[in-house]
DNA sequence: TTGTAAGCGTTATCAC
DNA sequence: GTGATAACGCTTACAA
């Protein structure tokens, strides 16, 4: 064989014309039963397979939906695109993943670039900005749902998210249930939505146990790798420090491993409650508890949104939020 | 604006032919200065962008390369994928990232809609059996190159991987050097290649030092989650053990771990060193030694390999190692 | 129930 | 240096 089978070699071979081996393929119009099977096992024969650059281009229509994502290399990103892309598959759509890794010129090229490929929908995940999409120049605009990240336009969307703040809320709130007096919250220096809501679940849990926030003693910005010494400082200025809520398990293990050193025992002097309950939670000594996001309902409740607002079945306007869990382990007991 | 611009839009828009504004968007046949920046304008002012769909139709290619890969969530995967996405966009073409979980029916299945998509080429990563395209029945054959997979026929297709067994070798031997008598490989359950070549390294370094290998005293399989009570045995049985190499540094802080619940001292008792140098490595406590693989290499020169592939000027059959890196962390001193 | 043919947006061949 | 036009493989009126 010398080149790859098209509709009009099935079509030939089966004795039938091109019109018909289209309406067997995709079961659509009238046919018989002698012819569908008659086509069908050229088909089968042949290995036939849709050339989808023909059908893209008549039905104007790709199969296919691009990812924006900041960071694939950070597990829960990564976790979820997995299970994006293999229900996205499953439904006969194929996914561009694009690592935007943070960069607003990246990611409009990006968006160009998958505009150009006709994609029928988009899936933005996370990032600091809101999301624009007009910066697209596609009259037809194509159809977007928003992970994690408030579009600019929150009407011609969909957006999805945890509910950071209630497991903020919950883990620090678990923390003075476990006896901690004084929690305070490491983060990161990125504003991202989530990494909001969720210092406002810390607030308020504060609040509610009858501590005011004070920036300057309740919370401590992880920037560098060697947080070590930022920690002992914070620690001196204020012995009360008796826990920590992080907003993520990278900067849980970070500080973790940091009160190790400083010779702090954990969870007897020191709790600790991470987020996104990372695999490497349960090696970490002692083990991490963690917030868990729900990365399979936000999965599934992704696509069911993108494809309906493809197929027309779904509409924009909504905001979906899907609830955490919060894990205890040995860090926080 | 109602529809796309396509080329004959353009076309009118600068009273030029169709012919002639193809020719400037790919620069290529001859046209007038003039001509040239009456159509740029216009293509600039309209926001015009190629219909891939049609151009793929026409050209029998796609700009557009697939990827298999085991686990987008473990970091090595997800690290060198992200390059070699970053890299391929630079040069034009778009990726689609296939997760195929280990499961060889996905893989199949990914493979067809690969085809079927039309890619130009096909980038295989990793996994347990040896690779064989001989499954798909495109008759002039996807041209892919494979990431330390080793496929069934070397001669058609360029092989790239990382020197595990030097890795391996050199990890161990920095373990006698730092005084250990009787190190032992930690491996999981899997016969990849690349795990089969980091245990003979091991292996060889043990003979290089006086020592007989022997899987019933020298390996232990890291199964479960709880391997606290499967090491604690084998340490019981041969008290001797002083030095640990992981397999990967997901099992490496999962013995650590353990180690650390059985009381004992890293390094001073007992020595670690694992593979893939994961962000959280200098986050553990102690920090942990590891193996890093230089995925920047790995990514360009497989980027390089599949797009020479692609345009035929690059040759199947080559083999490429890439030199691998011991970083030396508290774990191991 | 099936066939014919137009047309999707490109590129490439050929003519001028 | 430029313009007509065929062709890529498919879907879908419209005819038969």
């Amino acid at each position: 064989m010398n080149k790859k089978y098209s509709i009009k070699d099935i079509a030939e071979l089966s004795g039938v014309s091109v019109a018909t081996v289209s309406r067997v393929i995709n079961n659509n119009g009238r046919f018989s039963e002698e012819t569908r099977k008659k086509v069908l096992k050229v088909i089968k024969k042949t290995g036939y397979q849709t050339n989808f650059s023909a059908k893209n281009l008549r039905m104007n229509k790709s199969f296919s939906v691009g990812i924006l994502v900041p960071d694939i290399s950070n597990y829960f990103f990564a976790n979820v695109v997995q299970k994006i892309e293999k229900i996205l598959f499953n439904r006969g759509y194929s996914t561009f993943i694009c690592n935007t890794a943070r960069d607003e010129n990246k990611e409009l090229a990006y968006l160009k670039m998958l505009e150009s490929k006709g994609v029928d929908g988009l899936i933005i995940i996370s990032g600091a900005k809101a999301f624009d999409i007009s910066k697209l120049n596609s009259p037809n605009k194509i159809p977007f749902v928003c992970i994690d990240r408030k579009p600019k336009d929150r009407s011609n969307t969909v957006f999805i998210g945890s509910d950071h703040y209630q497991g903020a809320f919950d883990a620090t709130n678990s923390l003075f249930q476990a006896g901690c007096k004084f929690p305070i919250i490491a983060s990161h220096n990125r504003s991202s939505s989530s990494a909001v809501d969720r210092l406002n679940g810390f607030k308020d849990a504060l609040s509610k146990n009858g501590l005011d926030f004070d920036s300057s003693r309740n919370q401590i910005v992880i920037t560098t790798n060697d947080s070590t010494n930022a920690i002992d400082l914070l620690l001196k200025e204020n012995p009360q420090i008796d826990g920590f809520f992080a907003i993520n398990d990278s900067i849980a293990t970070n500080v973790l491993s940091s009160l190790l050193r400083l010779g702090k025992e954990i969870p007897k002097d020191i709790k600790i409650i991470g987020f996104d309950d990372e695999p490497q939670d349960i090696h970490s000594y002692p083990t991490l508890s963690s917030v868990k996001q729900d990365t399979d309902k936000i999965a599934q409740v992704t696509v069911d949104n993108i494809i309906g607002l493809i197929d027309h079945t779904a509409i924009t306007g909504e905001s979906i939020t899907i609830p955490v869990k919060l894990i205890q382990r040995d860090s926080s007991l």
